[in-house]
RNA sequence: CGCGGAGUAGAGCAGUGGUAGCUCGUCAGGCUCAUAACCUGAAGGUCGGGGGUUCAAUUCCCUCCUCCGCAACCA
């Protein structure tokens, strides 16, 4: 097929939280990646995006923050959308399924399918809450597993026992997020037949697209091996678009079925505008000759290649004319993990791209290069900032911008600043130049297979040619007694430099740009990727500047430091209190005698790392108590004076060398601190606690 | 439970039925134009464990273990 034209969708971002480096990573920059490669090439190119903002989580994030749904993703929804923007993703538009663009156009096309009969209508028994008047999911449904009986377990899940559940199996039911007990009620769902389209589907996917990536395939095969089943598309809700269908009050369309429809209706918002520059949205979506590219993470991949596409063929089934056409691939990348652990909205464990932009200013392409560099192509990965500050400093710098600043700098200093003649070329100059010939073969083929990781290292080895040319032709030499020579170096080196502009804009768009002021140049077309007269001798240049400046340890500790106190935030959040003890009775209690006693004296027993003694004034006569809180009380004078509670009956024991005569009591707190108890007012040494 | 993906040098990743590669780090040497950057060379792996097929297995098959996804949040 030749193509005249590339869509490419990513992913819709949730409107329920800021944007973070999984994102990027997965999908975000491989897309924009490909778009800018694209434009480069002049081929047309339209890339969408937008805000997903309906569903359950914003209007649980609504109820919890005591605002509107609507103010939920509104917020985030702007936040998303200038985050992207300072970030260089160069989306044609980036909308929002709440816009009434969006809106119409998923209840008509909803309503496309509802009339051509494509629908199955099905009631079924829903657990309800007669107080909020919901339906419940599955995860918002607790109660009482069947299997180990622990209390808690979910609708799908007993996090004990690990068995799984329907929510119809749990004892006692509950509302999760309120406590409420739940009753049965019917509720009628339009359903898609997906098992209709099993059969063109294998036919699609397993026959016809055996080049998607193999965890693509591999997933997809899965789905269909198992057989697929009707999916309901509708919900009992009131965030959403409502369903255009009479009787259907107090339900909308289903998240995942009006979600993917944003990418079109985005698409007809962006076209209906800007006519002059996009045309028709119907050329984009429903033209065999455009070819369509989602850009998606692993966990959208049934959505994306069973769901969406089956939505999009029984539409067409339903329309004479127009036809929608089909994802001719859908790269989906794995997870990317940050220092170990899997990336969290919840945990607040994320590097988000609005807090780096403000922590790392004017350093895009930094994390560009680095999500790029270890993109989860094929496997999960690890982002750590070690690894970052090791690209930025090893590789950005100390090879692509020290290889520009060398170039720059002796021209600067042999030729004030303007591209020397290139005189007679020697055997290692024309095989140099034809290295940097061959590099845009070898990226336009990485990139037209979709590995970005491989493509930008290869992008890389042009300016590792760059110093190695230099370093082996050595100028600053050459320089003292042949200028001419050292002329065609330097213009050599300089058509390096302005073809490393080119080959990264997709990558580092950023660095591209500044790379072409410095060198004061137009942007140049991808095609002219390779050339040797980019830079015409005489040419001037501007003052080198660097680059890429080294990012300093503590930029990085402060970063590790931030995590560190997430990590702990997030202990301290999942501490519960220790299981009851077996069941006692009074008379088991009442044989301690617990005691008040004011503390006279309190030091650091020595050589021992744990024990205190303490000289308590019990109304007795006064006694010794050793007690194992060093660690807690580094300064156990504070404890002075303070009347705490000890039991008074127990045998003497023998510690380091001194009796202990009882047992302080003290609370163990949550991070191992442990704090000695006390009375709220002062009472007689010597009284009796019980 | 099941299904899909993954497990390869200190770290991050490629790859293939026939002596195991790349980038960074490490070590040694060179160079000094350059952001102590650059260039050259070396060391470093029984390719998750076990079994099988084969003349030959990291690659094919079986089995087990671990991680991720399908399945809250979420790329």
């Amino acid at each position: 097929m030749d193509y005249k034209r590339t869509l490419i969708t990513s992913a819709l971002p949730y409107a329920n939280g800021p944007v973070h480096i999984g994102h990027l990573a997965g999908v975000y920059i491989p897309a924009d990646i490909y778009a800018r490669y694209l434009r480069g090439k002049g081929r047309p190119v339209l890339f969408v995006g937008g805000s997903d903002e309906h569903g359950v989580p914003v209007t649980i994030r609504a109820r919890k923050e005591g605002i509107t749904v609507q103010q939920v993703v509104d917020r985030y929804h702007e936040l998303i959308k200038s985050s992207f923007e300072r970030f260089g993703i160069s989306f044609d538009v980036y909308s929002r399924t709440t816009s009434d663009i969006h809106h119409k156009f998923a209840s008509d096309f909803f309503r496309t399918l509802y009339d051509g009969g494509k629908f199955v209508q099905q009631t079924t028994e829903q657990f309800y809450d007669e107080e909020t008047h919901e339906f419940l999911t599955d995860r918002n449904i607790r109660g009482e597993c069947p299997r180990c009986h622990s209390a808690g377990a979910y609708g799908d899940q007993c996090e004990k026992c690990g068995a799984t559940l329907s929510p119809d199996e749990l004892i006692n039911p509950y509302n999760a997020v309120n406590g409420n007990p739940l009753t049965k009620r019917a509720t009628s769902h339009w359903y898609l037949p997906l098992d209709k389209y099993q059969g063109w589907l294998e036919q699609w996917i397993l026959e016809g697209h055996k080049e998607w990536r193999t965890n693509v395939y591999g997933q997809c095969k899965s789905w269909l091996d198992g057989g697929l089943h009707p999916r309901a598309v509708t919900r009992d809700l009131d965030w959403g678009i409502p369903v255009p269908v009479e009787g259907a009050e107090g339900k909308v369309l289903y998240v995942w079925f009006d979600a993917p429809i944003g990418y079109i209706s985005n698409t007809k918002e962006l076209c209906d505008a800007r006519p002059d520059k996009f045309g028709k949205w119907e050329t984009w979506w429903q033209d065999e000759t455009t070819r369509m590219i989602h850009f998606i993470g692993k966990d959208n991949i049934v959505f994306h290649c069973i769901v969406f596409p089956t939505m999009l063929k029984a539409w067409n089934e339903c329309n004479e004319g127009a036809q929608y056409i089909l994802p001719d691939n859908v790269p989906s990348n794995e997870f990317l993990n940050l220092e170990g652990d899997k990336i969290s909205t919840s945990r607040n464990w994320a590097v988000w791209l609005n807090e780096y932009l403000d922590d790392f200013p004017g350093k895009q392409d930094v994390l560009r290069y680095v999500l790029t560099a270890n993109a989860p192509e094929t496997k999960d990965n690890d982002f750590t900032w070690a690894d970052f500050q090791a690209r930025n400093n090893n590789e950005l710098v100390a090879i692509y911008g020290n290889f520009i600043n060398r170039a720059m700098v002796l021209t600067h200093k042999y030729f004030e600043g303007r591209v020397p003649v290139c005189g007679e070329l020697n055997d290692y100059d024309r095989q140099t130049l034809a290295e940097l010939a061959g590099i845009r073969g070898r990226v336009e083929e990485l990139l037209d297979a979709f590995r970005f990781r491989d493509a930008q290292r290869e992008a890389m080895n042009l300016a590792r040619l760059g110093n190695k040319y230099l370093a082996d032709t050595e100028p600053w030499k050459q320089a003292k007694t042949d200028l001419a020579r050292t002329g065609t170096i330097l213009n050599i080196a300089l058509q390096i430099a302005a073809n490393l502009a080119i080959v990264f804009e997709p990558f580092l768009p950023f660095s591209s740009a500044s790379l072409y002021e410095m060198l004061d140049m137009e942007e140049h077309a991808w095609e002219r990727l390779g050339d040797t007269d980019l830079l015409e001798a005489g040419h001037q240049l501007r003052e080198p500047r660097l680059l890429f400046e080294k990012i300093e340890d503590t930029a990085i500790q402060a970063q590790l430091d931030r995590l560190a106190r997430i990590k702990k935030e997030n202990e301290a959040a999942a501490w519960q209190a220790p299981a009851l003890k077996a069941e006692t009775n009074i008379e088991a209690f009442d044989k301690s005698d617990i005691r008040v006693g004011t503390v006279l004296e309190c030091q650091k027993v020595k050589k021992s790392d744990k024990l205190l003694q303490f000289k308590i004034d019990d109304g007795m006569g006064g006694r010794t108590i050793l007690s194992g809180i060093a660690q807690s009380y580094p300064d156990p004078q504070v404890l002075v004076g303070k009347q705490v509670l000890f039991i008074a009956n127990f045998p003497p024991r023998k510690m380091m060398g001194i009796e202990s005569q009882g047992m302080i009591l003290s609370a163990v707190n949550d991070d191992g601190k442990l704090v000695v108890t006390t009375v709220s007012a002062p009472v007689r040494n010597g009284v009796q606690v019980g």
